[in-house]
DNA sequence: TAAAGGATTGAACTCCGATTCATTACTTTA
DNA sequence: TAAAGTAATGAATCGGAGTTCAATCCTTTA
């Protein structure tokens, strides 16, 4: 033999492929999908086009890399922020909290991935993604009723709920007009959501 | 001169436009966009693709035009199930049901409509139905604000998040499990809105 | 019935962007 | 340094779906 993988070379292609994933994700978080084209990741990460299919064999698996790699860093950061004392109202509104600071911190991403319309296999990606949000919500609500402070509800249709109104009220304005708003309608949000689950306790922190 | 339209001739383009709107709803509802392409449009109203680009000049035209004619009857079905008697918190429960109902018996056009993801020019159209729903909320809340009826709140946004609940609790479901839910969740969905107005009277009729 | 004016047809064209692959350029080992 | 094994390149290919248009068919009027 001749040649076989040395450590160096390992390294370089772990940073390529993670180039890549960066050069997805900061165009998605510019321009959305229509940016993202296997061309611009290519120019992006400062590599050929072919170069991309070494690493990801289609676009479809890039993007879903992507999606996962957001969620799993999102969800982690909403369980961290509902996690730790006080009440289920008041864990529920920091983890909606965090979620919208963190939308909102780039927003044009958070649409790309939540609600941009996209093709058919991209959609399905998106579907775990929206999942995995409804999920930790589903489980908050859930504390919420058994200790009594949320009414009796089927939780897995309200965390599908909550995931629509950050969804739409968050990320939908972003083509509506709505330039100015953003951390202001936060609280609206907020407060809505705590309504909408029927937690007992009312307004403060 | 030799050739003049006659009513005669009017009356049958008159009605190869009707065919054509009716082909591409009947598709959406069927099989959505993907099934709603224009040799298949053609196909299903009996007429050459081309001849559709006698009537429409592109394809986002002619989805356009079904957007807004079925976005004005589900409006109006809407208002109209708000009119009459009783309180704030009864007219908006009706007009959500009513959406409900009506959504329900054609499930996947109205998913189609409200969320199904599209190509960017047909998204335009379809920011303008979800507003067109938006707008007939907003005055409900408002009049439930106003009224005392509902907590005081952004009602703007509350529309539209209620927008994002009917879309995604209702719609959303179609791809992910519940295949038998449905009528059953429409009661959760309807309450989860009550409550998200904060509206004072719960329960009952 | 013939000539004129439209309407219809559907195969061919176009555009767009993902994917391929023959060629070239590196890396490693003997 | 040569040979072997990989990786990178990017122009060309491919596929899908909307759109066009020359040829054909209908209607109407004189």
């Amino acid at each position: 033999m001749a040649y076989r993988e040395t450590p160096q070379v390992r390294a370089r292609k772990d940073s390529v492929r993670i180039a890549i994933l960066e050069a997805a994700r900061l165009l998605l978080g510019q321009g959305g999908f229509r940016a993202a084209q296997m061309n611009a990741v290519a120019a992006t990460a400062g590599i050929a086009t072919g170069t991309i299919y070494r690493y990801f064999p289609t676009q479809t698996e890039l993007f879903a890399e992507v999606f996962r790699s957001n969620s799993q860093r999102e969800v982690e950061a909403m369980l961290q922020a509902a996690a730790g004392l006080g009440g289920s109202a008041s864990r529920l509104r920091r983890a909606l909290r965090m979620f919208i600071s963190r939308a909102l911190r780039n927003r044009r991403l958070a649409y790309a991935l939540i609600a941009e319309p996209v093709d058919a296999q991209i959609e399905a990606e998106r579907l775990r993604y929206r999942r995995a949000y409804a999920k930790v919500l589903e489980l908050l609500v859930l504390e919420g009723i058994a200790g009594g402070e949320f009414v009796s509800q089927e939780a897995d249709i309200t965390a599908a709920a909550l995931v629509g109104v950050l969804g739409e009220a968050l990320l939908g304005p972003l083509l509506h007009a709505a330039p100015a708003s953003g951390e202001s309608s936060a609280d609206s949000i907020i407060n809505l959501c705590l309504r909408a689950v029927g937690a007992k306790e009312r307004s403060h922190e």
